[in-house]
DNA sequence: ACCTATTGATAACC
DNA sequence: TGGTTATCAATAGGT
């Protein structure tokens, strides 16, 4: 009989194999073995298995078991339990989350600071909000020059709406709008 | 020679074991073995892979190359693009998303007011903000009765304004805050 | 993609 | 778990 058909199954050092076809072959042959041990591995053992692989071109193939969400899910769960932060940062890109960040900063100053005026004036027997509001305290809590202060503004402010009042009863329009012809 | 000393591997159907002792030792021996070729396939083929097993009893375990985040972002990212919400909902609680959003509405709603009152007062030749926010409106978008109400309204303050200015000359604390004797 | 000689993995047993 | 052995299964190299 003649010499053996092939060389068989040689033994291979274990170090990348340069030769690019012989890479490649070898690379989908050991995949699809990794696949068929892990479905069996399903079978026999009642096991839950993800397995993902991307190739040396890059191209990803994964084998999962039951389904990529539960093995994944459940992985993170346990692998990553107080990374939660970053994955949110991972997901969303950080300057996202930045300005996410920043205006939750905001919106808790500005709460914080009504609360406490609400509260003030709760104290102190609210009076009307806008006007105190304006002034920026209750008449009681004024010392005389703040209310020197606040008379003088006032009458200014007097002033302007007789000057309005005035003018409404000429049917003059002094609106800095421009206002369409007719 | 005597009968041999095992019966060394047997073929077996591709089912459950259904002694556990058999399915424990089967289950860590191919866990071993899928271990073992993901290793190789990495070193031979220069592949990145991932593998997640959980065994019977629901341990985890896994292989990983060349990193634990490296091979799952990079399958997450091709895996799931548009998924992030539901990520991020998986990650933080919906209680928390909820909260979180219901912020970001207030901080908006507000928001926009702010810029749509500030670019009104551009608009009209913004006079001092405060004293604004309290009127409702500038001067000039006034109409009679409204003119008239505010008159009163001020005619009001001044009152109060003289009679605090009267207290005050006088020594008298008409403060409803408790004030500490001395 | 298929073949086959050979290596590597593992079922049974300890 | 960890080790041994007989056998089965995976695969390197060739077509």
């Amino acid at each position: 009989m003649a010499s053996k058909r092939t060389r068989g199954r040689q033994k291979i050092e274990m170090k990348k194999i340069e030769k690019e076809d012989d890479m490649y072959a070898s690379f989908s042959k050991r995949r699809n073995g990794i696949f068929k041990k892990a479905s069996e591995i399903c079978t026999t053992c009642k096991t839950d298995i993800g397995v993902i692989i991307f190739s040396p071109t890059g191209k990803p193939h994964s084998f999962f078991h039951p389904t990529v969400d539960k093995v994944v899910n459940r992985f993170l769960k346990i692998n990553q339990p107080t990374s939660y932060a970053d994955r949110l940062v991972d997901a969303l890109g950080q300057d996202r989350i930045d300005k996410l960040n920043h205006r939750l900063d905001e919106l808790e100053a500005q709460k914080e600071i009504e609360e406490e005026r609400a509260k003030k004036l709760d104290e102190l027997g609210a009076p009307p909000h806008d006007m105190f509001d304006w002034l920026g305290m209750p008449i009681e809590q004024m010392d005389m020059e703040m209310v020197t202060n606040l008379q003088s503004t006032i009458a200014n402010l007097l002033g302007q709406l007789e000057e309005h009042a005035k003018e409404l009863k000429n049917g003059a329009s002094s609106s800095h709008v421009p206002t369409r012809g007719f």
